[in-house]
DNA sequence: GAATCCTGAGAAAGCGTTTTCTCGAAACGT
DNA sequence: ACGTTTCGAGAAAACGCTTTCTCAGGATTC
């Protein structure tokens, strides 16, 4: 039985009571159903009016069997990249009428499937955004979390719309544009070792070393943040690479830093790329050559997939693929002799 | 009458009846209640277990009155200080158990009150941020929207705890520290008109002014996005400043990053601050001079007032200030001959 | 051994809606 | 004028849960 606070929230009843007529009644005015008397029907707008009546979108949600609702699951909120999608999830989402709920896993991967599940029950949807579980964890929890679309992962038993960036091409047309300017050391400072996004980076990079035999290429252990970068000066100058590929804009805008204060030049004496153009990355100086992915449009397009699911029911499934564009900007630059 | 997908979800009724027990006892199992026989609550974490069985959240908020969720109003998600405010909001709410349901109004003032209330109605508390209100509207609101707190806004007639920066005292600062350094012409890149934040600072300025009648200090409009500040450098260098206070980091940036295309250089031209102190900022080159802001503190804050009216639903209203703190680097220094 | 207390579980009411079902009255056709 | 359809609105069921109320049966007491 709920409980109530002190001076009870008006309800339905109480605008039937004043309007003189049933429940169901003001509840068919209130949605628009026409097989109401005109006469009636405003009496009953007025009522609500009045009582300044506003329905319980809770009852409303038990009722219909919806919440309007959807759920987002990021690794972790204060990386722009899963910003910029929320914001794209939650611009999109609003103009259908439907608000946005969030769940960070803090990165935390056995937290993921119990985020996911609950935040899914709460909702009419979920968008599981760069799921840091493992792939058979995934597979087995994708039927129950239904409709959900994935964002930087995919299944392949179960059909989950799944949008996916090729990092693998963007590092490696990163990498061509570095050799292309004469660099023949370069160095890749990898991300979280969980991310499949730096798993397909890796993957792009073999290819790419594969193609160009003379190139010497470095991988470095790194991570998601500034930190990583302003950290991983040493080590990056250590290796010789006159080429730095960072495995994002915020690694590499740490490394930037880092470099600058040690009086490394930039892109006199090395370049530096970044990934995922972030707003920041043309606002540094140099501005940040990167690989540009329209962050905010994948999380619209999540919504328009997710929507076409709650809507049908039956999954269109598509999986998108959304090819990063090369944006060449001052970090940059020809290989030093 | 509910609509029924397909499959229907399993619910109390199923696993009452596996179990061979009244919905009732269900629950009371499901709820930790002891008052049932310990080989019976068993049987009943069996069939749950076995049939898969999650209590449906919104079922459980129409008998409790409680969902469990938290609702943010903010003005612009693309801005890092209300992601960061959202961070904190959603990290310390999730300790608690709640989640947080956003609403952006995209800066459309109007729109404000109607979303407050949507959220509000859906969850058991709101946090409205920076609203761009007026202040007739925003005390008339307040007292339909209880349970809620304000940040960077308040109220005097009703009584609503509220969490404000104190901007006034932090640009005087900012501003003091150019006079420090020997700047005698001052510029101010100001923000949106409808922000309360940039009235505030407007408010300090006026004051430093009078306590500096040999400081000539030049108002400039602006806006509060990284174009803002990258657009106004005509203006910034027409004025002959050589000192300029952006409205916040992000128009700091876009404003270096336009000096630094000019072949402007900071800070032995031009000493140039920001303010908010955004993770960016101490990653710029050179590194922003700013007023940090604990803006992640903020949220954190936000809920912890929240929680207690949430608890008490008596107000321990509060009204909390923070004081920013000076955060000198490279962007500032002795102004030129 | 009977009256009383306690324990534990089912029945049912309630949370606030929507929607089906039902039925009286008005409108229509012959 | 009577039977049939249509229309509009109320009664009630349903959504899925929690909790009060109620009561049967075993334990306790004198």
């Amino acid at each position: 039985m709920g409980r109530r606070t002190g001076t009870r929230r008006v309800g339905i009843a109480d605008v039937a009571l004043k309007a003189g007529v049933s429940h169901a009644t003001v509840s068919r005015v209130m949605n628009g159903n026409f097989t109401v008397d005109p006469a009636i029907a405003q009496r009953v707008r007025d009522a609500a009016a009045e009582l300044n009546y506003q329905p319980n979108p809770v009852g409303r949600s038990l009722a219909l069997g919806k919440t309007d609702t959807i759920g987002i699951v990021v690794p972790d909120l204060a990386n722009p990249t899963f910003q910029a999608i929320l914001r794209g999830l939650s611009m999109a989402a609003a103009q259908d009428g439907y608000r946005v709920l969030i769940a960070d896993s803090s990165e935390v991967s056995s937290e993921e499937a119990i985020l996911a599940g609950e935040a899914r029950r709460r909702c009419d949807g979920l968008v599981l955004c760069a799921p840091r579980m493992g792939d058979a964890e995934l597979e087995e929890l994708a039927p129950s979390l239904h409709p959900m679309v994935l964002i930087n992962r995919s299944t392949t038993e179960t059909r989950v719309p799944s949008l996916e960036v090729d990092y693998s091409q963007g590092v490696q047309e990163l990498a061509e544009h570095l050799v292309g300017l004469g660099h023949t050391s370069i160095a890749f400072l990898a991300g979280p070792a969980r991310s499949a996004s730096n798993r397909a980076r890796m993957a792009g990079l073999d290819k790419f070393r594969a193609a160009h035999p003379g190139v010497e290429l470095r991988m470095l252990e790194g991570g998601s943040s500034f930190e990583t970068g302003h950290e991983a000066v040493d080590e990056v100058l250590a290796s010789g690479a006159t080429g730095v590929l960072a495995f994002n804009d915020l690694v590499a805008m740490g490394l930037l830093s880092g470099l600058h204060e040690r009086g490394v030049r930039v892109p006199e004496d090395i370049s530096l790329t970044g990934f995922d153009d972030i707003p920041f990355a043309r606002y540094t100086t140099p501005p940040l050559t990167t690989a540009a992915v329209p962050i905010t449009e994948l999380g619209e397009r999540a919504w328009h997939s997710l929507r076409a699911l709650i809507r049908n029911a039956e999954a269109p499934d598509e999986e998108t693929t959304f090819q990063p564009r090369l944006e060449i900007r001052g970090s940059t630059g020809p290989a030093g002799t």
